[in-house]
DNA sequence: AGCCTCTAATAAACATCGTTCAATTAATAC
DNA sequence: GTATTAATTGAACGATGTTTATTAGAGGCT
């Protein structure tokens, strides 16, 4: 068979992604396969390789959406919040409350690695660095003034959170509940913010 | 062939788990396959499932003498440390040297997940706990009573501490030299006890 | 020594994976 | 209605982890 013209090879890519993302939402990432992606659509394996380059890159596709999602989902807490340390907890909160939401998709964005030491796109990176600043707006808000200073401050707090969510949404603390993962947020950026004010 | 009794089945047990490392350490956890183990001891696949379940039987033997490997390097910097900040902050920069030093079978702690979701067994689960307890008790000389407190506290913190190397060391900043990660870990240690202190 | 038993180790098989590519088939142009 | 063209396929390739029937060799027995 051939040239059917269903559809354009922009619909083939479009149709892919999504597929992709009910695969790993439903199953996790280790269940997403060429095969499986191009069954739901309707295709065989190798039309993917005609509309991508390969499942990396299909995969960095899937992220990206996952990562505007939680940029939507972490602003909107950021409009009815006025007191910055307050805007950062929510921001906190609502991290979680993603990756709780959508764990198997939050787990992609992280687990999946490029092969041998290629790196994501720019315009991946790009979409990771704004959700940065959603936190450096609030610490220059607490009076840091924008520069390395607050980009260090900023990548040292999150990454931070980051390393909590990691470790307490895989099990690997004693106690593993989301109301364990929350407190252990409050408590990083808590004592952190205070230690900031202080010096 | 059969029957050659060149070794007994501990001494491949150790030859596989210390052939897995080098393999880890020179070309990164993706390249560990059974049957390239296999080759460097000298035996074939199928022998490795005579003596470990599965490869991940095999991979949580190897992460286990990596954990055990940090835990020294942790510890040995405790011993001529006074002040508790202190002591924190050299933990922080000799795990920051180990993840550099040892860079892939660092990785490979972290990237290995269990199938499904099966856990790890126990005496794995304390060995990591077993490092976690370096910060517990710094934690409780500078002040904090041994408790649901303090172990809340030190996940917080050292989890905090785990983020920023894993995305540092994964290049997921712009600027994401071993320095840079340094700063870092300084930062957050720095107001997170300053923040501990002022409550 | 020769034989037998038992089992460690193997080689081959299986199902799956990502990826490539010659063959084919349907849409288009004439 | 026929020729051209290119989208899609299906089969192939070389891997992977894991299982299993087969076999070779070590140890005990006579």
């Amino acid at each position: 068979m051939a040239r059917r013209s269903d559809h354009t090879q922009e619909q083939i890519r479009e149709m892919a992604i999504k597929a992709s993302r009910g695969i790993i939402a439903k199953h996790g990432f280790a269940a997403l396969t060429a095969r499986k992606v191009a069954a739901e659509i309707g295709y065989t394996a190798g039309t993917l390789y005609l509309v991508f380059d390969n499942l990396d890159d299909l995969i960095v596709n899937v992220n990206a959406i996952t990562l505007d999602e939680m940029y939507e989902q972490l602003a909107s807490t950021q409009l009815r919040c006025r007191k910055p340390e307050n805007c950062i907890l929510r921001l906190g909160h609502e991290y979680i409350n993603f990756a709780v939401q959508h764990w198997h998709l939050w787990n992609a964005v992280f687990e999946h690695k490029m092969p041998d030491s290629e790196k994501p796109p720019e315009w991946f990176h790009k979409k990771v660095m704004k959700l940065y600043s959603l936190v450096e707006k609030q610490l220059i808000a607490l009076g840091m003034n924008q520069s390395e200073e607050s980009r260090l401050a900023t990548n040292a707090l999150w990454s931070g959170v980051h390393g909590i969510c990691i470790l307490g949404l895989n099990n690997k603390f004693e106690d593993n509940s989301e109301s364990t993962v929350k407190k252990l947020v409050d408590l990083l950026i808590n004592n952190y913010l205070n230690g900031i004010k202080q010096a």
